[in-house]
RNA sequence: GGGGGUGUAGCUCAACCGGCUAGAGCGCUGCCCUGUCACGGCAGAGGUUGCGGGUUCGAGCCCCGUCACUCCCGCCA
């Protein structure tokens, strides 16, 4: 027979008078001398157990062992409590349930830390011993609600005619991306697999084979350094179809994430997404994935720049550089220190400063540099800005490139310092047309923004050949709340055209042959026109939930070195290991 | 690779200008308590101030190094 009858959430006032067995954990337990209530915790609940030694002596008795987080099973009545002991707080609030026979199934020692989530625990014990945080509310409904989104996405594409299909986890290295992680292997001494990055060349073979609708969940390993929303393991909800254009992915996807937004929040997003194209959220928001629950935006200065007498304005604005600013919504509250700040930040990010004007009360300007411009001057700033009193105007002048990607977070930097209320919980959108190439300085050479196999716009591919930074590529960005959530694009399915690219690349064709010729030669028997796109699960997830990290959707993440507090891996390995895979230990 | 933050009891934190016999809340242990649910009362245990070195009459506090965690830049097709 079961240990159980009921789980600890379950239990309601029309179960009074049954008979019932529970099992779970012991959560607090409170000991009045005569009476003792502990309450029992399941990952379904809480449900209150009372321990009457008038009535059942012997349960009683052992009750007085009971200590927290030992595992147990009661055997008892389920009785609706006296008038004025409910729990509101509490779904089972109504009832409690009267032991008759209580068995410890486990004691526990003392946790490291309390199993409730009032209690703050830092993130390397919680990490250490994952296995009890994750016994915290908190961290159980971001997991059910992860299951949730994956559930609702793998059932709407089963409804949408898709085929979840499994490809390789050892498979071969490529160079280009991310860095890899690799596996040495031992038949074959001094090779590697290396973990998949993505599947992208697999799901692409898959639209040769036939398989126009295909997904998968599934893991991508990318060996460089993480941050509060990347870990070296991700999981993504994997797209590619056959026979589509752009607009069908969008269209696909805003019908998935509907479906996800209502099933986990009840929410209902107003579809289609808007767009932006990458030229437009770069030049607005300094962004290419840009946070529009905020709508101030980057204001373009560079002709007014040029009408005025301030040095670094006019030369930046005449040598085809950027002035661009951002107007600091009552802003003038900021310190001189804060501005100090402010400067001290954007100049980590490139910028050579930061100028400043307040515009006050009595309409004066004031400012370390309002001396350099003209009346007329501040009047079309007022103007072009849309100052008010008590607004601060800060400005960067540079070239096009840093005035983006300094003003842009500054732009953010400033709403959390002037506590901005967002306009809405959720923003979502995509950004579409992103550049094809751009020019890697390091390598001194093209490369592709998204990945080589993306097809530039049908109407660009003549750009090709004299200007090829002004290609724009079939590829989208998925942005919430100005996080990327996702990305795809519809791929280059002719031999003539990927060669191009290639060339374009610096790969010649040997390289191409040596790391592609699977992909080149599967291009030969019949490539249908065909595109995807990948989701983050775990951003998904943590952003569908407000979280701030990525780690908190993570069963068991790893830290921002790169290992796990809990195994203590990375680890050493044996000689032995060492010797059949023909390695030797590399020196520190 | 670089910049910032943190590290003191099991947990979360405090300790003013370098004077401390290092405190508090929670947790824990024991005793008392029959309607609690953040139960309550009394008593108690618990510290290599991450680690190593230095300065000083004296270091949790200052200096140098190092380790761990964290946020960011680079990196992440």
């Amino acid at each position: 027979m079961s240990l159980r009858t009921h789980t600890c959430g379950e239990l309601r006032k029309n179960n009074v008078g049954e008979t019932i067995a529970l099992c779970g954990w012991v959560g607090s337990r409170r000991d009045h001398g005569g009476l003792v209530f502990i309450d029992l915790r399941d990952r379904y609940g809480v449900t209150q157990v009372v321990f009457n030694p008038k009535v059942h002596p012997q349960a009683y008795e052992v009750s007085k062992d009971l200590r927290p987080e030992f595992v147990i099973s009661i055997k008892g009545q389920v009785s609706e409590r006296p008038s004025g002991t409910t729990n509101s707080k509490l779904p089972t609030g109504e009832i409690e349930v009267s032991a008759e026979v209580l068995e410890i199934l486990n004691p526990s020692q003392t946790p490291p830390f309390e199993i409730q989530d009032e209690v703050e625990v830092s993130e390397d014990i919680r990490l250490k011993y994952r296995y009890l945080d994750l016994r915290r509310p908190f961290m159980q409904r971001n997991l059910l609600n992860r299951y949730r989104i994956s559930k609702i996405a793998r059932d709407y594409l089963d409804k949408q005619n898709f085929l979840e299909v499994e490809t390789p986890m050892l498979t071969k290295s490529t160079p280009e991306g991310a860095r890899d992680y690799l596996v040495p292997s031992r038949i074959f001494p001094g090779k590697f697999f290396a973990l998949p990055q993505s599947p992208q060349l697999f799901k692409q073979l898959l639209m040769v084979s036939g398989y126009d609708r295909y997904y998968q969940l599934t893991r991508c390993f990318r060996d460089e350094d993480l941050r509060a929303d990347r870990q070296p393991e991700h999981t993504q909800i994997d797209i590619e179809m056959s026979f589509i254009d752009e607009e069908d992915v969008f269209k696909l996807i805003e019908g998935l994430l509907s479906e996800v937004f209502k099933g986990v929040l009840n929410l209902e997003l107003k579809m289609p997404l808007p767009r932006l194209t990458y030229e437009e959220a770069t030049s607005r928001f300094g962004s290419d994935k840009p946070d529009l629950r905020y709508d101030f935006k980057l204001v373009d200065l560079t002709n007014w720049a040029k009408t005025v007498e301030f040095k670094i304005f006019r030369e930046t604005a005449e040598k085809g550089g950027k002035v661009k600013a951002i107007n600091a919504k009552k802003g003038a509250s900021f310190s001189l220190k804060d501005i100090e700040d402010l400067t001290e930040f954007v100049k980590s990010l490139g910028a050579k400063g930061l100028a400043w004007m307040k515009y006050e009360e009595s309409g004066e300007w004031k400012s370390p540099i309002v001396k350099f411009f003209l009346t007329t001057n501040l009047a079309e700033l007022k103007n072009q800005m849309k100052a008010e009193p008590e607004d601060l105007i800060l400005f960067v002048a540079d070239k096009k490139e840093v005035v983006h990607s300094t003003l842009g977070p500054l732009r953010l930097k400033v709403v959390e310092k002037l506590g901005i209320k967002p306009k809405t919980d959720f923003a979502l959108l995509w950004v579409v047309d992103f550049p094809l190439l751009e020019y890697s300085e390091e390598e001194k050479k093209f490369v592709a923004v998204h990945h080589p196999f993306t097809s530039p716009k049908k109407e660009d591919i003549a750009l090709l050949d004299k200007e090829p930074l002004k290609a724009r590529a079939k590829a989208y960005d998925l942005v919430i709340n100005g996080t990327e959530a996702g990305g795809g694009s519809i791929r280059i399915h002719s031999q003539d055209l990927q060669k191009r690219m290639f060339n374009l690349l610096g790969i010649n064709d040997q390289d191409a042959q040596v790391k592609f010729g699977f992909l080149l030669e599967a291009f030969k028997h019949g490539a249908p026109p065909h595109g995807g796109i990948a989701l983050g699960l775990d951003r998904l997830t943590m952003l569908l939930l407000g979280l701030k990290s990525i780690r908190d959707t993570i069963a068991f993440p790893k830290t921002q070195s790169s290992s796990c507090l809990m195994t203590e891996s990375p680890s050493e390995v044996s000689e032995r290991q060492l010797k059949e895979l023909h390695l030797n230990k590399g020196r520190e």
